[in-house]
DNA sequence: GTCTATAGTCCGATAGAC
DNA sequence: GTCTATCGGACTATAGAC
């Protein structure tokens, strides 16, 4: 018999999206997550730097496997085109998480503090693909206003996909917002 | 003779600002800047939401700024015509604060906690443009990749204002970003 | 795991301006 | 009298230090 419940980040990110939702996020502290999670608020502190990261795991993850996704991309594909495939099909694992998402994005939109730290985030993810497009040999202009666009569309098309219903693709959201962008673009 | 002295937000916002730089967000009090200011920190906070608000009293006198340029703007311009002139014309009153506007970029770039809500403030005036394009009749797609692209040409723009010498208007420097921008994607 | 500094809120009191 | 800007002190929660 282990001495602890295994997997202490992943019951706190729960505890604390679950009550981030019941009463919302000023009104949750993190003595609450914690004991729901059933450890002490020290052990939160531990594995999360403050009281909003717990909610940003995955989009850590979401940025290694953006720009691992941009170094793969085929070599005759243009700067737009290699953003494209990359914020589409490197975000894979999240297609199995569509209700996480959606409940994750509520809390989210309706607290400004939390918005803060995602509009951070989705920054450097964009500086980063920005970085690895000049690392395939892209201008840094063109590489910065590519990486600006596509960061873009990336929340555009996830947007769509959180309040479409679950059997529509994260992937193929995207891409329809690359086609609005083209669409509007051209004109 | 009046009981306190007057303008007792300026001095905060300046004496906030010398001491971020001076020693750093984290090692700067509250109580510190309130002291430099002659006041208590009672009254900085009636004043300032927070510690980091006190740094964002010209952004939001931006979106007015700016909101109000677009609703100005000539009829026949397209919508990125109008977001170009209202976000090169509607900020005029920075351009007097050239040297101010470079010490403050200093502080936000070296503070993560400062650049969130810079990015929060950014992502709220795109979001006013969508918004004041809409109803000017532009179609709510376009309008919003109108201002979402424009936001970044200002981004870009302004950083290039702060890092060249004075005596380049920052409206210049605005629209030549968007030059680039137009350059970028016609290719 | 305990202790402490700081951010941020709430209540009330005060004093000048209109 | 009303409005507005100040100050004082007590209080909770975050977050980091020891």
């Amino acid at each position: 018999m282990a001495r602890w419940e295994p997997d202490a980040p992943l019951r706190l990110a729960a505890a604390a999206l679950d009550l981030y939702l019941e009463r919302g996020y000023d009104q949750t502290t993190v003595a609450d997550i914690a004991a729901r999670a059933g450890v002490t608020e020290r052990t939160f502190f531990r594995h999360f730097a403050d009281k909003r990261e717990v909610l940003f795991d995955a989009t850590n993850t979401l940025e290694n496997a953006v720009v691992a996704a941009v170094a793969a991309a085929p070599a005759d594909l243009g700067a737009m085109d290699v953003v494209e495939l990359a914020l589409s099909e490197g975000p894979a694992f999240l297609e199995q998480r569509h209700t996480h998402a959606g409940r994750r994005a509520a809390v989210l939109e309706s607290t400004p503090a939390l918005m803060e730290r995602e509009l951070l985030k989705l920054h450097t993810l964009r500086a980063a693909v920005a970085r690895a497009l000049e690392a395939r040999g892209v201008a840094p202009l063109a590489a910065r206003v590519a990486a600006e666009v596509g960061g873009s569309c990336f929340t555009a098309g996830f947007a769509r996909w959180i309040e479409g219903d679950a059997d529509r693709s994260m992937a193929d959201c995207i891409h329809e917002a690359f086609a609005d962008l083209r669409a509007v673009t051209a004109s």
